[in-house]
DNA sequence: CGATGACTTGACTGCTGTCAACGTGCGTGG
DNA sequence: CCACGCACGTTGACAGCAGTCAAGTCATCG
C-alpha cells in the first residue's frame, strides 16, 4: 500500500504477454466492452487493447488529475474509485467488479476525475481512448455499447445518490449488499455468500457513513437474522427481509 | 401543475414552427451538443432536431420507465429530473439550464431512469436518439461531444455524491450556490445576481436536507454577511466566504 | 508470537430532521 | 381594488440518529 503522506502515484507498468486472453475467449464477454459486437471486429477491438501485469492491492490505476489516455476494463479482482476532498478526506464513489469499465468520467475532461485503487490483486484490460474512438468511427455497435455503459453508470450514481440523499444507514448498507449480491451473481459467483473485497472503512466512505456505524449495523442486522457476517466474508440468510429493508 | 395523486405523464407535445432557431444561430451554440462540430455537419444535426411548443412550470418533458426516444436540449427555462422511492419520497438529481443535455441516463437501458419536470416554462430541443446515432456514424466530432457531456455530467454526479456523502449542510447548500452561479456566468448571465427557479424544496431535496434546514441556512449565511436573499432572488456578496465554506 | 492494522462495542454529543406555528407573496374572484 | 386562500418560506422547540472519542478484541503477517 502507498505510505500515507506521500502522494500517489498509479503505478508504471510493464506490458506482460502473461494471462494473455483474447476478447473472444474471455468469460466476461457477456458483461464487458464486447456485447453486442461480432467476432470479425472483436478481433480488431482485442487488437487495441493492452493487457499488463497485475496491480496490487492499494496501487492506483490512475490518480485523479492525471492525463487521461485509457479506460479500463477489470479482468479479476476489483478496484475503488475515489475523490479527495481539498482537505484530504476520500469519498469513495464506486467499486468496480471483473466485467466493469473504470475511467469514463475522463473523457469530459481530457483528465481523470477521480482516483482508482486496487481492493486486491487486480487484473486490468487497458484500452486506449483514442484508438477506441478511432475504431468506434468504423464499429457503431461499439460506440453504442460504451454509451450504454456510460449510461448504466450514469444510472447507477443517481442510485447511490439517493442513498446518500433519502436513505437510513440501514437502508444503505442493506442496498449495497444486494447490489454486490447481484453483481456477484451475474459473474457465476454464488450471490448468496460471498468475500467482501473492500474494507468496512471504504464501505462505511461510499455510503456516508462512520466505520462505527456500519460495523453495528453488520452486528444488528446478524442479530436480526437477516446475514451472517464473519470479518469480510458475508452469508445473505433472509434476502427478503434485505429487500423490504432496502426497499427495493 | 400536476395534481398530487394522479401519476405524472410526459405532457404529449405537437410541433410548432414558433421560436425556431437553427443551431448555427442558436445562442447556446458554445455549451451545447454542437460544441466542436462544423457548419455543414451543423446543419445535418439541425435537421433531425424537433422544436416545441415551450411546457410549463410543473409539467413533464418524461417521466422514469417512459420509452427512451430522444434526448433533449433545454434552449430556454430550466427543469430538474428526480426519481422517486417505492414510498413516494422524491430524489431530485440535477437542475438543467439552457444548453444543457436531459435524458442521457436511459440510453443504457431504452427507458427513462428518472423523470423530468419543468420548474419554469421552458423550452427544449427534441433530438431523436436513432437518428443521432445514425449521424454520429458519419459525424465522429458529434459522438466525441456526447460522449464528452455524459463524461461530464458522470462528473457532476461525482461531485454531488461528495457533497451529499461528506459535506456538512452548510458546505452543500454554498457548493450549490457556487455551481448555479458558475453556470449562470457561462450563459452570459450574472453569476453574482440571479434568480433561482427550484423552490426550497427542490434545493433542500437535492441535497439531501430537509426544507427547514435549507431556510434556515440562508437566513444565516445572510446574518454572515456571504449573501443577500430574497425569496427567490440571491446576490452573492463575498463569494470568497462562500468559497472557504464551499471548500471548492 | 508479538506487532500492527482492522474491526467491534460502549458512552456521549451534536447536527439535522420533525413537528408546529407563523409570516409572506401571489393569484383568483367577488 | 381588496379580501381571501393557498402555496411557499421562515422560525422555534425538541428529539433522535448517527458521528466522535475511547477502549478493547480480533485477525493477519512477518
Amino acid at each position: 500500500m502507498n505510505q500515507p503522506g506521500s502522494p500517489p502515484v498509479a503505478v508504471p507498468l510493464t506490458d506482460l504477454p502473461q494471462g494473455k486472453v483474447a476478447c473472444q475467449d474471455c468469460s466476461l464477454h457477456q458483461l464487458c466492452l464486447p456485447v453486442g459486437i461480432d467476432r470479425k471486429d472483436l478481433a480488431e477491438l482485442d487488437h487495441i487493447i493492452k493487457r499488463r501485469r497485475p496491480i496490487q492491492r492499494g496501487d492506483h490505476l490512475f490518480v485523479a488529475s492525471d492525463k487521461f489516455r485509457s479506460i479500463y476494463a477489470v479482468r479479476s479482482g476489483s478496484l475503488k474509485t475515489y475523490n479527495l476532498t481539498e482537505d484530504g478526506r476520500e469519498q469513495v464513489t464506486g467499486f468496480f467488479l471483473p466485467g466493469e469499465i473504470v475511467g469514463l468520467d475522463a473523457i469530459g475532461e481530457g483528465v481523470h476525475a477521480c482516483s482508482a485503487r486496487a481492493l486486491e490483486t487486480t487484473s486490468v484490460c487497458e484500452i486506449p481512448f483514442e484508438d477506441l474512438e478511432g475504431l468506434g468511427e468504423r464499429i457503431p455497435a461499439l460506440t453504442h455499447q460504451l454509451l450504454r455503459i456510460m449510461s448504466k453508470e450514469m444510472h447507477h450514481d443517481q442510485v447511490l445518490l439517493m442513498l446518500l440523499g433519502k436513505r437510513a444507514a440501514e437502508e444503505r448498507l442493506a442496498a449495497l449488499l444486494l447490489n454486490l449480491s447481484q453483481r456477484y451473481g451475474l459473474r457465476g459467483y454464488s450471490s448468496i455468500e460471498f468475500n467482501l473485497s473492500m474494507s468496512r472503512h471504504d464501505i462505511a466512505n461510499y455510503l456516508g457513513l462512520a466505520v462505527e456505524t456500519v460495523s453495528r449495523l453488520f452486528s444488528r442486522m446478524q442479530e436480526d437474522g437477516m446475514l451472517a457476517v464473519r470479518s469480510r466474508h458475508v452469508r445473505l440468510t433472509d434476502i427478503d427481509k434485505l429487500r423490504a429493508l432496502a426497499r427495493v
